[in-house]
DNA sequence: GAATCTCTTGTTTTT
DNA sequence: CAAGAGATTC
């Protein structure tokens, strides 16, 4: 293949960074300036005409899904795979060092890594043993206190006590926490980083020997990089001593950070250039280029993107400009609640179709994932296929989660945080006292939880009732524990076995229920996800693998096929089940929207308290409302075609009925670009102008009120009549759905035909 | 010890 | 409206 196949598609900005011949390049790249193909040429540029080696190439991107696609473009435009080349995000390249230097990294051999939900359960656990009343400390800021200080790379050694007075308890709690972690062998996701960035300053021959093996690293979205991300990468890169000759290039976008809440800093862009050229020679100095010229949408979309940034202080400066035509004005919906919202946006989407066009061309975005709920009902409700993104995945249910448990502990009998969680799941006779029990032997005694349980039953320390059903209990554990038999059983035999032994299925298949009939599939669902996870394998794993055998470094490569489908369940968290291919609507936040477009978008919830979301508008910095209007930047900018922006006037949130104002962000759209559909009323002063009456409306979720009489009990079937809190008494005449949930239509004796979303209502 | 009921409380975004 | 904690009953 010749060159020009690289450089042909490029314009000038782009060929320049592409060939870019400096030691550090940062290139500044607006939304939909071709930033993805900007990297992949690069390194499609550096194997093929710089005839560096795959093997000594690392690309770091931010997320699972990005670093796939990315391989995926880059093998397309060589046509040829690229087996030993590292792609990843942060976490999971760190994960992969860690695996193949846990002896360096002073970690156990089979650490498992937990998520939040796991961590936080730990804090809990611990603060009760503490003592502190969780009332008045949270766990969860406890959580993201040490989340913090781990991101910023501080241990609680490191910590200063004097900065503390009067909250030396969070000290202690993370102290006592990294001992737990460390003593049953649990990393979680900041510990990944801290420990990979630990690894290169403790070992310097491990550092050593990455630098000799690496002379290009590729970050994608530098700006949302946190300070131990950067400092990985600065150690990495060489700590800019000439003598090393790593080449960094890296691209970002300042407008586009969204991730300060995780520690990711904006001011990284700048520092780069400055912390990453002092040891550079004259000729090899730092080169930043900006991309500009955007390719992606039409150009009354890309100026309303830029009025509305243009209202944020302290940026690097860039503007957008495109070739494209101006395009259709945006339009702005006022929608009554969020039901007539999703009705206008489905509507829309059916026009859209009508017309011809994809559905996996359009998405459907928002603040929150809750906001999903009032779409997905009314998609399903007019036959429009759709997948959601993030929410809660599939690895992160409790029952999926109770299964892995199962799993983990079989694994490692150390794993305390899973012994926990499986005792009594399902129930089997094991109650809080008898935990308890088991707790304080083992803090006692400086045990795991299992040598404890061994120990309390030799001993008859436990009253009979509950020493059988513990010793059940271990025996059940010990039996799923395949390697003690020899056998060779594959991953999937593994889990099916563990599975089945668990009665996990049975446990939530005797509750009739749609949810448990839900978690039973789930649990299904999981037997595949782990067969896919074999068919595919992880092509990072491949890559740490194939280049294994080059050197030394990397000998003790670790292949427990278990414990690598544990780490994948937690660091990919079960993206991309399932359904991938349909042709479907996609509806997703904000944040996951990141890096991706769309022809027809709509941005919905767009309302000041949800966007701008109300914790930012507290903030008296204005930094978070900043990060709310990057946001919606972001938002903006995936259109390519059409761009929607719709908001309601009154919206149900947490049961009950909310007034809304239009976002401020709207009124920061120039009219000129907009067509409304409904008047926008921007007098941000008074409610006056909005009303919150529904009645004019045919559809409605009926408000449940929450008081004892309003509860429903059994079925509500034709026929039937009910009571409303608002319509009053009425027959039920048509039916959606089942059980005591469903949408029903109802005659009301004095408001008329109203169909409704009747979770709970009385029945007459 | 388990199941059920009652009450409070809280909710952004994700590796 | 959900989930979680605490109290009560079986």
């Amino acid at each position: 293949m010749d060159i020009s196949q690289i450089l042909d598609p490029l314009n000038k900005a782009q060929r320049q960074a592409v060939c870019s011949e400096a030691q550090n390049t940062l290139v500044l790249a607006g939304a939909g300036s071709g930033k993805t193909r900007v990297l992949v040429h690069r390194i499609a540029w550096l194997v093929q005409v710089e005839n560096v080696s795959p093997y000594s190439i690392m690309a770091v991107t931010f997320t699972n899904k990005a670093a796939a696609e990315m391989r995926f473009r880059i093998e397309n435009l060589l046509k040829t795979p690229l087996r030993n080349m590292w792609v990843g995000t942060f976490h999971g390249l760190a994960h992969r060092l860690l695996r193949a230097h846990w002896k360096d990294a002073k970690l156990v051999e089979n650490f498992q890594i937990i998520d939040s939900d796991d961590q936080l359960r730990l804090l809990k656990r611990i603060m009760k043993e503490m003592g502190i009343d969780d009332k008045q400390h949270p766990p969860r800021e406890v959580q993201w206190f040490i989340n913090d200080c781990k991101d910023n790379g501080k241990r609680s050694q490191q910590l200063n006590p004097a900065d503390f007075r009067g909250r030396e308890f969070l000290l202690d709690i993370y102290y006592r926490y990294e001992e737990l972690c460390q003593r049953t062998g649990l990393v979680d996701f900041a510990e990944l980083l801290l420990r990979a960035h630990e690894l290169w300053l403790k070992q310097p021959h491990v550092l050593k020997h990455y630098q000799q093996r690496f002379s290009h690293i590729l970050v994608d979205e530098f700006q949302d990089t946190n300070t131990i991300q950067y400092a990985w990468l600065k150690v990495l890169s060489g700590n800019n001593l000439p003598q090393t000759n790593i080449h960094t290039f890296v691209v970002g976008d300042d407008d586009q950070s969204i991730y300060g809440w995780r520690g990711a800093k904006i001011e990284h862009i700048r520092e780069f250039c400055h912390d990453f050229n002092a040891g550079a020679s004259a000729e090899k100095a730092a080169e930043t280029i900006k991309l500009e010229q955007n390719y992606r949408s039409t150009g009354n979309i890309l100026q309303a993107a830029n009025a509305v940034i243009a209202n944020n202080t302290e940026r690097l400066g860039k503007e957008l400009w495109t070739e494209d035509s101006e395009g259709e004005l945006l339009q702005i919906y006022r929608a009554f609640n969020e039901i007539d919202e999703a009705a206008y946006v489905a509507g829309q989407i059916e026009k859209w179709v009508d017309k011809g066009g994809k559905r996996s061309d359009i998405a459907i975005l928002y603040r929150s994932n809750a906001q999903s709920q009032p779409h997905e009902y009314e998609l399903v409700k007019r036959g429009i296929p759709y997948r959601v993104y993030g929410g809660l995945r599939f690895y992160e249910r409790a029952e999926v989660k109770d299964a892995l448990a199962y799993m983990r502990l079989a694994a490692n009998y150390q794993d305390d945080a899973a012994f926990e969680r499986i005792i009594n799941t399902p129930a089997r006779g094991i109650g809080l006292r008898t935990v308890e029990i088991i707790r304080a032997a083992a803090k006692n005694n400086e045990q795991f939880l299992w040598q404890a349980v061994q120990e309390l039953i030799e001993n008859k320390q436990l009253s009979a009732r509950a020493a059988t059903a513990v010793q059940k209990f271990i025996y059940l554990i010990e039996e799923m524990d395949c390697s003690k038999k020899g056998d060779h059983f594959t991953l999937v035999e593994q889990v099916a076995h563990i599975l089945e032994l668990s009665q996990l299925k049975q446990f939530h298949g005797r509750e009739n229920t749609e949810r448990a009939q839900a978690k039973v599939e789930n649990l299904q669902e999981l037997i595949n996800a782990v067969k896919r996870f074999d068919d595919e394998g992880d092509p990072l794993l491949e890559a740490v693998k194939e280049s294994a055998e080059l050197n030394d470094a990397e000998q003790q490569v670790l292949t427990n096929p278990m414990s690598e489908f544990l780490a994948h369940a937690a660091l990919e968290a079960g993206e991309g089940q399932a359904d991938e291919w349909e042709e479907c609507v996609q509806l997703m936040s904000l944040h996951s929207a990141k890096g991706l477009e769309f022809e027809l978008v709509f941005l919905t919830g767009v309302e000041q308290g949800l966007f701008p979301h109300k914790n930012a508008l507290q903030d008296y910095v204005g930094g978070k409302l900043e990060e709310e209007r990057r946001l919606c930047y972001v938002g903006i900018t995936r259109a390519r075609q059409q761009l929607h922006l719709t908001h309601a006037e009154s919206r149900t949130m947490y049961g009950r009925n909310e007034m809304a104002l239009p976002s401020q962000f709207l009124s920061e759209i120039p009219a000129s670009l907009v067509s409304e559909v409904r008047a926008v009323n921007n007098n941000f002063s008074s409610f006056d102008s909005f009303s919150n009456n529904n009645s004019s409306f045919s559809s409605s979720y009926a408000s449940p009120g929450g008081s004892a009489d309003d509860r429903a009990e059994g079925e509500i079937s034709i026929g039937q009549r009910v009571k409303h809190k608002k319509f009053g008494e009425g027959i039920v005449i048509d039916k959606e759905g089942s059980g005591a949930r469903a949408r029903v239509q109802v005659n009301f004796d004095y408001e008329g035909t109203k169909w409704l979303m009747l979770s709970i209502a009385k029945l007459v």
